[in-house]
DNA sequence: TTTTCTGCAAATGCTTTGCATGGGA
DNA sequence: TCCCATGCAAAGCATTTGCAGAAAA
């Protein structure tokens, strides 16, 4: 995954730039965020953290992420019952598909996205700025277990 | 707009059905929901109310979207921030282009996007239930008004 | 040393809920 | 009359903010 050590060393480069201080919270959230893995929540970066920093607080964690947005290297994925995802792997829109049972979320890859921006253009009159494009249904592993 | 009426009367008449009262107050959320002008919000849905019945009360507003989500009847446009917008015209998932200006919401035809379904749905295995696909951008009168 | 960051606690803003009253059917 | 619905106020929850002390650089 050197994917994933390169994103991270491009967030910690930006940051730094900025001007930013490089503490141990501040590395533990990028490096969590750059993972991406299952694209965490709030409340799983801040346990994990939690885990080496007792002391650490979920005001730094939103602090952070607030930081890390306005770089353009995270991507939020809202939802309106607070259970907001962040994806710092691939901080650019692109479609989910999230399992409704286990809430794992997977990036599909779709190729007609391209035309279907310009399609609504074209018959909107909007000038396309960003999307939000989200599946939701059954995962294969939880179809099998069938509840 | 005989169409919005239908819509009025069906949801209505689904309410009857489950035993619900029709009160003035549910009429008249009823009616803001089904004519959909501008996919409205909860606060816009309260405030042309309360023109009418200077006692109506948010907390009404809230619990008769919860009854009409429930039938089914109104879709909800969630957003992170707070702002959530309902359509009950067209209660069933369908794309939004919406202004990130004057947060104008428009309702485009796609055709691709069954077959965008399929596709995910071969690729990831999951079994697709629902979506939401928003796009974001500029209409063409705030582009015209090129703040 | 200087400036930013952190942790805590209080504040915020939307939404939900408990309870007593009011109003459909 | 009998419940359901409403209005009000309080409670919930995720998130933000003010402030004083801690820690990068």
């Amino acid at each position: 995954m050197a994917e994933h050590k390169k994103r991270f060393e491009t967030v910690i480069q930006k940051l730094k730039d900025r001007g930013c201080k490089i503490t141990p919270q501040r590395l533990g959230i990028v490096k969590i965020l750059t993972e991406s893995e299952g694209h965490p929540t709030v409340e799983d970066i801040y346990s994990r953290i939690k885990k080496e920093f007792p002391t650490m607080s979920l005001a730094t964690v939103y602090r952070n992420i607030v930081l890390i947005k306005s770089c353009g290297e995270v991507l939020e994925l809202g939802f309106p019952d607070g259970s907001n995802r962040y994806d710092g792997y691939k901080p650019y829109p692109h479609p989910h598909v999230i399992c409704i049972k286990c809430k794992k979320v997977v990036d599909p890859d779709l190729d007609s996205l391209e035309g279907m921006k310009k399609e609504v253009s074209t018959e909107t009159h909007f000038k396309i700025l960003t999307h939000r494009l989200d599946f939701f249904g059954i995962c294969s592993s939880c179809q099998e277990k069938n509840e």
